[in-house]
DNA sequence: ATTATCTATAGATCTATAGATAATGC
DNA sequence: ATTATCTATAGATCTATAGATAATGC
């Protein structure tokens, strides 16, 4: 009997080289980038290859296709937004709205985050667009994070008057990512995490 | 003498057609639904002139160009917003809160409206952008109006404590845009009139 | 005669695939 | 031997232009 270690329908794959981890990094950087300063359908995978001298083609050998990048990219940086740092979930009462504000002013930090997000979502309304079930998720897991936060918050009776968590939730999340836009569209006249605070401040009882 | 009434140097021209102007018009609206749902990079010439039944050539005959017509676009949208009915600039105190309300619930009857203004204005935000200096330059006179208008309500004590208006025109515009991004995004769960109206509440002591 | 419209096409993309060559790992 | 990468290219866009034909208006 010749029986193999391995069902006999099985092709036997050796699997990717060791550096090939440290490629498709290399090409969700680029694509983040490129995606953030130029959207989805006008970032092409010219730019993004050209961006860490690779050919295009390459990518999709990594990928299989663009849209299939985009996924990855953005499943990637939900991932590692994710990673470790306190995140929208983690957040009880007492540290709710300032655990917020934290939460912006480290994505403040990171140049390209707030583009990524805004531009990309923005875009995600068009027609056919392939990253349109991914915000539309996204929007609902976070206002949702955000109605848990502010009930808790409302449990301890630390909203303002007259102001219910799931208004609390809507009008932070919409004021969020439209002071987003409008920094992106003239960062000199706004402050993302001022006009935050002074919206929590408004909303809420607390010191922030 | 063989004098003309006209200077030598001026070459004699006609003039375009009588029905130039509802062509344009045409072209004009097909713009708007496809740039709306498209966006600008992703709506086609294409598409815009199938939508009339005219070939693409056609429509650079009457605007140059891709851009010339977002722009030619845009200004008509401008122009027909503050052509007869209330406008942001237009509002005085007594009416300015109520009056934005009005003016929300006036777009949300305007199919393609939102998604025209929120999904081009974030679209401009990405490098080499042809409507970057028509947004940035809207951000400006709509904050700015915003800025009056409650600054009107402020000398009259209608304001909510501890709010000035700077800071409620940079949230109530914010949240304005963000919101309508959202009801984009799940029409379900939001409503943009809503939203705007227990902000408004909020940061008022007027009733709406 | 001038303007409007269409046909045809140039020229510049862009994504994706086929297949050759190079690098890696058993 | 398999995986990674590149070259070359197909095939599908798209904007813009040149030039022919049709419609309009003096």
């Amino acid at each position: 009997m010749t029986g193999s270690p391995t069902p006999p329908d099985a092709p036997r794959k050796r699997g990717p080289y060791r550096k090939t981890d440290a490629r498709r990094r290399e090409i969700l950087d680029a694509a983040f980038e490129v995606f953030a300063a130029a959207g989805f359908r006008a970032g092409s995978l010219k730019d993004i290859a050209a961006r860490i001298g690779i050919d295009p083609s390459t990518i999709l050998h990594h990928f299989g296709s663009k849209e299939a990048l985009l996924r990855a990219m953005l499943d990637d940086k939900q991932a590692r937004d994710s990673d470790g740092k306190p995140d929208l979930e983690s957040l009880d009462a007492a540290s709710f709205p300032g655990g917020l504000l934290e939460l912006a002013k480290r994505n403040d930090r990171v140049p390209g985050l707030i583009s990524l997000y805004a531009v990309l979502s923005a875009e995600s309304t068009t027609v056919d667009h392939p990253g349109a079930d991914y915000f539309r998720e996204r929007a609902e897991r976070t206002r949702s994070a955000f109605r848990q936060g502010f009930q808790s918050m409302a449990d301890e009776g630390l909203l303002a008057a007259g102001v219910d968590a799931e208004d609390a939730a809507t009008s932070t999340f919409a004021l969020w990512d439209g002071i987003q836009i409008h920094w992106l569209i003239d960062p000199a006249s706004v402050s993302v995490t001022d006009a935050l605070r002074r919206h929590l401040r408004l909303i809420t009882t607390v010191e922030i």
